[in-house]
DNA sequence: TTTTAATTGAGACGCATTATCATTTGGAAG
DNA sequence: CTTCCAAATGATAATGCGTCTCAATTAAAA
C-alpha cells in the first residue's frame, strides 16, 4: 500500500513542467486513494465535502492532464460521462465489466485475451496504441433476481 | 449480396408492431446497403442528397428502434457521437480496430477472444449480455509516416 | 371512407464537456 | 524576501450530441 506524501504528489507535477498547485494536488490525492471509478462530478463533490473547492472546470482540466500524463485512465462506460481512475501499473493494463442493473465495476485482468489482441493488430499491420475491451451484463447479486432458480 | 426489396424492409417494422412509414424505410435502406460506420448527422446528410428529407428528430428515433430489435448496432468510438451499423449476422460479433490519424475502421472477428470473453465472464459469476472491444492506433498506411523504415 | 393511435418535424431543452477571459498565483530569478 | 510573468484558476458562456414537447400528419385497421 503506497503512502503518497504531499511531496512526493508535487513531484508529479513538476517532473512534467507542470505547476503543483492546490487544486492539482488535491484532484491527483483523491484519485490516488480510491478505488472506484469516479466522474468528474462525483470528483467535485467529493472535494467539497472535505473543504476542497476546486472548480469543475479545473478538475476538468486537471483530468485531461493527468490523463495525457497516463497517472489517470479516462473510462468510458457508455452512460454519458467520462470516468476516471488511478492509472497504477500501466504494463498490466486491465479491463472492466460493468453491471446493467447495480452499475458495480468489476475489474480484471487476462493476459490470453491482451496477447490476442496485439496478434489481432499485427495481422492487419496496425499498430495498436491503445484498446478497451467491456463486458456488459448482470452481476452475480443482479443476476440471481432475474434467473429462475432463486 | 442480399437485394433487400421495398416489401422485405416493410416486414421488418410491420413484424414488431410498427409502422413502415417512408422515413423508417428510408433509414433502412441506407444502413442497409452501406458497410461504413455513419454517425446520425452523416446519416441526415446522405438521406438529403438523395432527396429524402428525414428530420434529425425521426433519424434518432428510427435508430433507436432499429437498434432494440438488433436490426442495427450502435457503436461508441470515442469520438463523442455514436455511430451506427447493419447487423448483419449477431451471432458472428465482429470488433473494430480504430485508426487515430485517418480515422478508418477495420473489422475483426476472432473467435478466441470471445471465447475468452465469455470465460472471463462466467469467472466472475457476471453474465454477459453484451460486449465491446476497440483497437485504437495507427493503421498501416498512416503507421508508415511515424516509423523510421519508409 | 372513417377513425385513431402512432409517427413526424420543428425547435426547445438537457447535460457533459470545452472555451473564453479577467484575475490570481507558483515558483524562478535576483 | 521581493519582483515578475507565464501558467493556472474560477465564473460563466458556448458547444454539440442527443432527447423531449407538442401540434400536425399519416399508416393502416375497421
Ligand atoms: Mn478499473
Ligand atoms: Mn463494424
Ligand atoms: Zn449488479
Ligand atoms: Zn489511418
Amino acid at each position: 500500500m503506497t503512502t503518497h506524501g504531499e511531496g512526493s504528489l508535487k513531484k508529479v507535477f513538476r517532473d512534467n513542467q507542470l505547476k503543483a498547485t492546490p487544486q492539482r494536488l488535491d484532484v491527483l490525492k483523491l484519485l490516488m486513494t480510491c478505488s472506484e471509478h469516479l466522474d468528474a462530478e462525483e470528483i467535485y463533490q467529493r472535494l467539497l465535502k472535505k473543504k476542497k473547492n476546486v472548480s469543475r472546470a479545473t478538475i476538468y482540466r486537471t483530468l485531461e492532464v493527468l490523463v495525457e500524463h497516463d497517472f489517470v485512465r479516462k473510462l468510458d462506460f457508455g452512460d454519458g460521462r467520462m470516468r476516471y481512475e488511478q492509472n497504477q501499473n500501466p504494463e498490466e493494463h486491465h479491463d472492466h465489466m460493468v453491471c446493467q442493473v447495480c452499475g458495480k465495476v468489476i475489474e480484471f485482468y487476462n493476459p490470453k485475451i491482451e496477447d490476442l489482441q496485439e496478434l489481432v493488430a499485427q495481422n492487419h499491420n496496425f499498430v495498436m496504441l491503445s484498446h478497451t475491451m467491456h463486458i456488459y451484463g448482470l452481476c452475480s447479486e443482479c443476476a440471481e433476481g432475474h434467473n429462475g432458480n432463486e
